[in-house]
Formats: structure tokens, sequence, C-alpha cells
DNA sequence: CAGGACATGTAATTGGTTACATGATTGC
DNA sequence: GCAATCATGTAACCAATTACATGTCCTG
């Protein structure tokens, strides 16, 4: 699985705590990858135990104590080898899809249009989301000379955005045909 | 889960076996949707007890005798109830993008560019299909009064070619910055 | 005579979600 | 006093993948 994995990228350049994972998954890394809690405790659990990480425990007096982790060299190897290995494709699963076949034949087309418009402003939300992200931090562009690890955050929002503008291009074509 | 209901309306129109519901997985659903022969068995057994679906078996001589499913009243109802309901998200998993990340740092930007490149082969593959099926099924475009079923199949179809579209334009963009 | 199409499954394991659980501090 | 933030987990369950299992017919 891929979770160890963005955890580990996660830990390549320092420290955190299962806490802190958790909100960069509820932040902006939650457009491409997402975890629940739960599943980020047991997953460091069985890095642990693999040896791909440790951790020290920081005591705080006003809040709960906190976990460090960090990469262990094998955890930094198994990181490295798994970035310069092929993407596994995972399946598309996409239950729009199937709801729409069933458009006009066996659920009246005006269900499936209103569902695609509640669609459609989510995903003008989440554009505009992305385009305040774009002016607060990556303007003007960064390169891959100037700032390596921005330019390629930049290329991950650029891809949130033009499959996102994609995706509303479509809904748009979908509304309009079902209206026929 | 959804994987009960894409067979469900797989078995909207007709009976079919499981091995006829994996073929069709295998083919252009599998495009939206994906799952594999164990799953499918399993998932018709579980409907089976649920009493969404029924079968009646075909005794072959020359090939192994077959199980036809189809849906019972309440299967029919469940897929009707479903596909009024608003969808719920699932997230976006892209693996990718967490080695993108790791591009010009942690691992040698000419090594996910050769990724990129061997993806954007693939999805140009992908997406030369997709002009195939166009032409053969598609032209003239369907329409919703002519024929609603092709018009929503048409409509499946439009989504895989505008995602790949701005899939195929991104991987461009992201080899173009990583060659900086 | 090997490999693919036909046709169905079981078993083990991994990955992910949902529900449950605890407990202090800070701000409204 | 109530919700949110901080901080960590366990347990039960559901979904999906991988490995294992069987047996016939047809085609090259």
């Amino acid at each position: 699985m891929s979770l160890k994995h963005a955890i580990l990228s996660m830990l390549v350049d320092c420290e955190k705590s299962g806490y802190d994972i958790n909100k960069e998954f509820s932040g902006t890394i939650g457009y491409y990858w997402s975890a629940s809690h739960q599943q980020i405790y047991k997953t460091l659990a069985t890095m642990l135990e693999q040896d791909w990480v440790s951790f020290r425990t920081v005591e705080q007096t006003d809040k709960p104590d906190k976990k460090f982790y960090q990469l262990t060299p094998s955890g930094r190897q198994e990181l490295i080898d798994w970035a310069s290995k092929p993407c596994k494709e995972s399946p598309d699963r996409n239950e729009l899809l199937i709801k729409i076949r069933l458009a006009g034949t066996h659920v009246p087309a005006e269900v499936l249009i209103n569902e695609l418009q509640r669609l459609l402003e989510k995903q003008q939300q989440r554009l505009a989301i992305y385009q305040d992200i774009k002016q607060q931090f990556f303007e003007p562009a960064p390169t891959m000379q100037s700032n390596p690890q921005m330019a390629t955050s930049y290329l991950t929002l650029r891809y949130g955005t033009s499959t996102l503008e994609a995706k509303i291009a479509w809904t748009k074509e979908a509304i309009k045909t079902l209206q026929q």
C-alpha cells in the first residue's frame, strides 16, 4: 500500500507526530491523498515493527505527550526505492458514472441533473480554493532551479486544477445533455 | 459499497452470469469501475442472501453450467434508491503526486521524467481507444430523445476523454517543469 | 500438446471505515 | 457550560487483493 509511503514522504525532512501527519492529510495533501487518524496510528505502528520509522516521546505538561516519528535508514531507502518504481495504476471507481447510465430510463433525468448541479457547485468551490492557494503560495510560479520543493508542490496543485477544470466542463456538458 | 450497485445496474435490463459481469468489468465499464472475479462471485453471494438478486442454473453440456442472476423487486428498488441519493465522494489517492514531490530533492528528477513519459504513452494509447469507441458507437452523437441509453453511455465516454485529455496536458507540463 | 475461453469458487491477508474510548486545556 | 484543539489509541467490521483450486472444450 502507498499510505506507508505517503507517510514516509512526510517524514523525509523532519520528524512529526501522528497528529501532525493527520493535520497534513486534512490540509492540502488531502486533495490527493487521505487517511483517517485511526489508520495513521495503525500504519505508524506497523512501520515501527518493520523498522521503517522510530520515535521519541516528547513530554508536555499542558497538553498530552506526543510521539515524534522519524525515518530509519531502511525507511528512507524504502521510500527512495518505491519512488523510483513505476506507479501501479489504482482502479478508477466512479459511482456517478454508474448512476448517469440509469438516467432517463430507470431513474428520472431530473434527479441526476440535481445531483450534477450539486456536484458542480462543490467543484467550483474547490477550484476557488485551488486558485487561492496558487495566489498565496505560488506567485510567481516557482521553478526547479529557484526552488525545487515549491516547483514540485506547484505541480501537484496544477494537477488538481487541470483535472478539476476538465471535470467542471464535463459536468456542465452532462447537465446540458440530460436537459435535452 | 457501490460494487453491489454497479452489479445491480448491470442486471437492470437482463439476466447475466458472474462470468458475464466479469467480462463487462474487463471491457469498457472497466474504465470507470473494476472488480476481480473473486469479488464479483462473493458479492453476488451476499446479494443473494440480502434478496437483491436471484438466479437460475442453466445447464450446458459442452461448457460448465452457469448461474443467471436477475434483480429481485427489492434489488431493483435498492438500485433506484441508491441512484437517487447524493454520491458520497470517494477519496482521491494518487501515488504519482507523492513521488513528484520528492523529485529534485530526494529522488533524481530524471527518474520521475522517465516515469511521466511512460505514463504519457499509456495515456495516449488509452485516448486512442476512447476515440475508436467514439467512432464505432457514438457517431453521430446520440441524444436523450433519440436514444437515452446511448446518450448516457456516451456521457461516460466523454468523462473518460475529457479527464484523460487534462491528465495528458498535465503530464506534458510536469515533464517540462522537471526538465528545467 | 499448450494456452486461452468458459465457468465457478474458497482462504488468507491487507487496507480502510466506523464506532468507541479517554482526558486536559483554551476560547466563546 | 460547550465546543474545539491537542493527542493517542482499540475493536469490529467491511472491502479488496492475492493466492490457491478445479475441470472441460476449442484452436493453433
